[in-house]
DNA sequence: GTCTATATGTTGATAGAC
DNA sequence: GTCTATCAACATATAGAC
């Protein structure tokens, strides 16, 4: 006994888990309209009510899929920041950038489907920033006022126009993997993305002031 | 005579207009799985089967659109292109990256409907790569082909990847005329907006080396 | 906790009256 | 050329059997 009549698809944990893994897929390839709670529950090998059980509403189950794919970047960049503090009073520029910019390069390598914290960007403004604020207000404050501080001679406006885009940058890499070839041959992938990206946003936060 | 039995709504031409006004302002609000015919129909007060009529179907109507507002943008790009070449042997990277980014600002100032050029990236793959492949291709390798002389020591497939994150700022801007509210107060919107990108831009892309 | 069945509305597209 | 009426397919969501 202590076995109780549960079959292993009966768990709730793992359904759950398996809806979020294809809402986190199909809303990141096809957008929050483009994806149907019936392709999700397809793609999670569930039942079409299991979505809605679980999670209430298809709203409600974006709003669980982005925060699950979220937390842990945000999580690891306001970790790395403080890490950076510890170890010195002014840390430079491109040290911050990289704070900001590699958890979410991180999971775009080793995630399931990294790219729905992009996409959330695309959807609907009522539907997008809702969710931006709520997740992302803090940790860019904080993101603020580090830049702020290695970079005394920018006045704030400036600085929340270059923070504007390196996220732009970010989102274009997570996005496309690589330069849509539209450039010709196209070739190769090339996995130099990342440095490439880190370089583009030092130059522009920096505009000439020595880091 | 010579006056048919025709009224103002029976001009096709007008029709169509209103159709694709209604359809830009639409599908760069919410995309193009979420928008519907109904609802473009209804914004241009034409019927619900003009659309259909008029286009063929769903996916031709977006094409439509998208050609409208991009083709104007990508021939004042090359048409700048060719006036810079004109006037010197070796234009500076800022002025290419003005030529090829205030075309669609400018768009983004008086167009009606100013995104769709931009949401356009953020579609699924499979509706946006064979768009962005027609419209894009030509310029693109061209810009490329100036840059390239401009910037004579960076090799190509970095300059490819400086091009990508371009484009990114660019969207960047186009998506959010100002940085959304995340930073804290707000207060009032900022006009700087294109002379912080341009700068940006021109940092990422020189990095170090004297224009 | 899970599934079947279904309610209720919307979608893209078309056939046929005017 | 334009509109009404309608189609089959699909949407989200829920009620109730198991």
């Amino acid at each position: 006994m202590g076995e109780p009549a549960r079959t292993p698809r009966a768990d709730s944990a793992h359904t759950r888990q398996r809806i979020l893994d294809a809402s986190e897929k199909l809303f990141s390839e096809r957008g929050y309209s483009g994806t149907s709670l019936r392709a999700i529950a397809d793609e999670a090998g569930v039942n079409v009510a299991a979505a809605n059980y679980h999670f209430g509403s298809k709203a409600q189950l974006l709003e669980a899929s982005f925060q699950r794919c979220i937390a842990p970047i945000n999580a690891e960049r306001l970790r790395r920041l403080d890490e950076l503090q510890a170890r010195e009073d002014s840390p430079s520029v491109r040290s911050i950038v990289q704070a900001f910019v590699e958890p979410g390069l991180e999971m775009a390598r080793t995630a399931r489907f990294p790219r729905l914290a992009a996409r959330i960007f695309a959807e609907p403004k009522e539907l997008s920033l809702p969710l931006l604020k709520r997740t992302f207000s803090a940790m860019a404050q904080r993101y603020m006022a580090v830049l702020a501080q290695a970079l005394p001679s920018v006045d704030e406006a400036t600085l929340r126009w270059r923070f504007h885009f390196m996220v732009g940058c970010l989102i274009q890499l997570l996005n496309f993997e690589q330069p849509p070839d539209v450039f010709g041959a196209g070739g190769q992938p090339d996995p130099g993305g990342p440095e490439h990206l880190i370089d583009f946003i030092v130059a522009g936060m920096c505009q000439g002031v020595p880091s």
